[in-house]
DNA sequence: TTAAATTTTTAGGTAAATCTAAAAATTTTT
DNA sequence: AAAAATTTTTAGATTTACCTAAAAATTTAA
């Protein structure tokens, strides 16, 4: 059994593995709003329970059971947002610091009754896949927004970043998930994308560009 | 802000505070599960964050902010087990232990749609009352099933005593909340119950009866 | 009203998760 | 290949929530 913060650690860890292979303790840290020296001191605490490997100045990878208990974590993460969005009306820019907290909750009971009420959703509400009760999910293919041409088109079907501010601006914009859309230009001047909807036109700069996930219907 | 274990103490001393009127460190410890030392510890911080009035050796009465974060968690648990039992089927004898938990997650926007998603429901699965947002609810008036006369009759609607072991005794009895009773019998031997129901007649235990809350009809 | 029993508190410690400051190892630059 | 910069670890504290053992206060019984 692992305590709430021990879980917390694992779990950045294993995003953190998404992007680089082996993950350093400086990231950890900035990632968890703490201090090396206290990433340090859990990586011994976790390395001690067999739930990553770490071998000194050259960072963590989780052990098999580390990376189930990670999954584990996400799993309930993203279904409970599911249930603040679908059922409780939530927005999908408010979720994020509540299901925090509520995947932490321990009973695997609870969780399978929730998956079961919620009709086993696939993604969260914002299109991240959701692991079935044995901790496997499809590793979706997305395309970021960014890497489209001028004349792609695409669905969009999830983004890379969950803070309010972007997810508030995307809703602003209509660029929900679902929403079918068309590079109709790339500006030259500023790199920033023109995208057809199915009922407007809008421009937006690189930056949100980046974080916007296509799956792409190839060009047309 | 409260901690976990804080909000746990105010809790068990707003419940003790219902039986006796000022509440006693060994009686804190014994339903807490922990050592006198310990509840003498966290009494003085309560007191200092005013959450409790405490004279040495003279127990602890809560005060009325520490009185008002406790009515707010009971208000949460019990929304939670409506919520178990209500949307994920659970048994009216298995949500304590994961309400126990649920009740810390800290969101007054969370419970509030949670509240208006099960319809502002006014008892939990126990017919313990739901107090409002405002911590406002009607103190039930229930009599003891123990206390009826031969020949009188009334409606279940509540249990003092919350095992699992007791709340599956009495659904295998068919003795649920909103059941319809009559006493046929009160039994000269062992003061056991003789009890009249829609369907059939049954003899409950003075110990079981006890622990039965019944909103009386009158007599008939 | 003493003595005995019970309750409560104090004193002194432990374990988990932090922190700061400084030392050590590694990586990058010159 | 040094020097400089960066990353990581160690050392030593702090805070929270516990604990045991012993002392003090209160309550109950003789
Ligand atoms: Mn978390
Ligand atoms: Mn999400
Ligand atoms: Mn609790
Ligand atoms: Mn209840």
């Amino acid at each position: 059994m692992q305590s709430y913060t021990e879980e917390n650690y694992l779990k950045t860890i294993y995003h953190l593995a998404e992007k680089t292979t082996n993950v350093q303790t400086n990231a950890i840290a900035e990632q968890m709003q703490t201090k090396p020296a206290s990433v340090t001191d859990m990586i011994k605490k976790l390395a001690d329970k067999g739930l990553v490997d770490y071998i000194k100045y050259q960072g963590v990878t989780l052990t098999e059971t580390g990376k189930n208990t990670a999954i584990d974590i996400v799993r309930k993460h993203r279904l409970w947002e599911v249930f603040l969005v679908n059922k409780l009306n939530f927005k999908w820019d408010e979720v994020h610091d509540v299901a925090e907290e509520l995947e932490h909750i321990k009973s695997i009971e609870l969780i399978e009754r929730l998956d079961e009420f919620l009709g086993f959703p696939k993604a969260d509400p914002h299109g991240d896949p959701i692991p079935d009760k044995n901790g496997r999910f499809a590793k979706t293919q997305f395309i970021k927004l960014i890497e489209l041409k001028m004349g792609d088109s695409g669905t969009i079907t999830g983004v890379s970043q969950h803070s309010s501010a972007f997810l508030k601006h995307l809703e602003k914009l209509g660029l929900t998930l679902g929403k079918q859309i068309h590079i109709s230009d790339i500006t030259d001047f500023d790199g920033s994308v023109e995208i057809r909807l199915s009922d407007k036109q809008i421009n937006i700069s690189r930056e949100v560009a980046k974080h916007i996930l296509i799956s792409s219907d190839g060009k047309n």
